[in-house]
DNA sequence: TGCATAACTTACTTTTAGGTAGTAAATGAA
DNA sequence: TTCATTTACTACCTAAAAGTAAGTTATGCA
């Protein structure tokens, strides 16, 4: 980050009164199309116990397909959010990590988590209503 | 928030050791399944500037149809997060709110959006290049 | 009743997300 | 070359989300 922006950074509250974050540049509207989704954020967050093989991934994202796991991780890699090691051996291993960017999101999907559990009944009655649709 | 979930209360990176995070009780897939979708939390985000008319948010939440707009409020009516006030005029006119559950998200809202800004250029570059299609 | 206008709904279509199942690539040793 | 296993991909299908366009309701007053 430049040192122009830290600078310049205005809270989230005050930003909403600035025209500029609800027009085709809005900040927010551009990182919620990249990663709010069913499952990318699980996977990062899975991801933040350390690293870990498709096959960890698989497990312990509760639901998850074999091709939206593969789907995810490779956009994630793309966004160059998490990195890719294989291992040559038999049979092949493939470790993912969170890179530098996808570990940045520790704070928010923290704080979103706070959010969770302070709500926690609320959200799960919700949820049990609507059986998770909206 | 009842204490005793104050007291016990433990940190998200904590809790992802524990297995029941990620089991179909996860408390983070259930809160994303409800408001982590392309509207929603920018409709919230919205309201954050304070009470909106029906016609404000057409205005003010950028590409968002009618339809969407309607949908998204009546949900979060349904979930208690937004309040609706009619005023009996000539023309008819509807004000909407946040409730103390919906104002409660300003928070990892706030720390999302610090995120988007730290990593703004990444953000743009990506949204740019995929054109916001993962 | 008719009116003007904001708010809302409905029917229809298009687009996108997601699931299933089968297949292919990668790997080093036997 | 064959093998066993993990990983990744493709084709096909279904379901959900979202866009479009038109119509409907609510309202108080003239």
């Amino acid at each position: 980050m430049e040192a122009e922006k830290k600078i310049k950074k205005i809270s989230y509250l005050e930003s909403l009164s600035a025209r500029s974050v609800f027009d085709e540049n809005c900040i927010i509207q551009v990182s919620l199309a990249l990663i709010a989704d069913k499952w990318t954020l699980l996977v990062l967050t899975t991801l933040m116990q350390g690293t870990k093989r498709n096959s960890d991934l698989q497990r312990q994202v509760l639901g998850i397909s074999p091709k939206m796991l593969s789907q995810t991780l490779k956009t994630l890699l793309k966004y160059g959010m998490i990195s890719r090691k294989v291992y040559p051996e038999v049979p092949p291993r493939v470790e993912y990590a969170l890179t530098e960017f996808g570990a940045s999101l520790v704070e928010p999907l923290s704080s979103f988590y706070d959010w969770s559990v302070d709500w926690e009944d609320q959200l799960r009655a919700i949820y049990k209503k609507t059986k998770g649709k909206k």
